[in-house]
DNA sequence: AAGTAAGTGCAAATCTTTCGCAATTAGTGT
DNA sequence: ACACTAATTGCGAAAGATTTGCACTTACTT
């Protein structure tokens, strides 16, 4: 059972494109799909935009990526191996801040508390403005 | 200045187009803009989709309206009057569940103490799972 | 090495939102 | 009541993002 490749090991069939949009996930952190067609094509020209597509399907199928949204809803994907972590996202300028999964801890947990509600902080962004931005007009 | 009708009072005319978009998403609440056109064709059929956009829109502008995103990005109108508050969304089953804006303020503070972001926790909703949806297989 | 099902490329189809433009209409002033 | 002007509408087309059908290719199995 135990394979010898991370993609075998999930059952999926091992393809240069599948490792390429992989790869591009892992380097580019809340990538949108078309950014991670633009990175494999400089190493594979010729993949197909509807390739990067159902691969970062399957590939959170299996668990190894996963999605949220920033901004006003775009898909970005990223590596499942990544530290867990919410988004703030500055409504301004756009900014992208990295908050801990553990600073979150006791809103998430009154959340439980109080509606039963398990959240998932990683999959939504959260809105706002960043310091800069809210010292401004 | 005080006109005679909310409309008016902010420097819209006053079409049936527009109060009926308006009076759409009073009753909607959370309705993405082809539940709204739905609802104004119930009384005026001929209205075009791309009327409700630009209602919408301007509804926002002068504030009478917000937008949020809920599950996986859409956008949905709701009305100003309506209480602030968060939404918790069920990835499972999809409800939404209101949280009065008050319930998240240590949340938010600790964020603006942390980061110096000014949270606006309406914009985009939180997701997870429900209570039930997470005792489920 | 051959067979089979998974995966790919390509083009077309969807879906959602936006845009240009000519026709209509609300609000203003006579 | 009538005319004027700019805002608004309807319509069709365009744009952007994602999905789909299908024939061809390829990775893995035996
Ligand atoms: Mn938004
Ligand atoms: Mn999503
Ligand atoms: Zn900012
Ligand atoms: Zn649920």
């Amino acid at each position: 059972m135990a394979d010898q490749h991370e993609l075998r090991d999930k059952g999926l069939r091992l393809t240069p494109q599948r490792e390429l949009v992989l790869a591009a996930v892992r380097a580019l952190e809340h990538a949108t799909p078309e950014e991670v067609a633009e990175r494999v094509k400089s190493t594979h020209p010729g993949i197909n935009l509807s390739t990067v597509y159902r691969n970062l399907e399957t590939l959170e199928n299996v668990g190894l990526v996963q999605h949220s949204h920033l901004g006003h809803g775009g898909v970005r994907y990223h590596a499942s191996t990544e530290e867990i972590h919410a988004h703030l996202n500055c409504e301004s300028c756009g900014t992208i801040i990295e908050v801990p999964i553990d600073a979150t801890a006791s809103f998430t947990q009154s959340l439980l508390d109080g509606y039963g509600f398990h959240t998932d902080l990683a999959h939504l962004a959260i809105a706002g403005r960043c310091e800069s931005c809210f010292n401004k007009p």
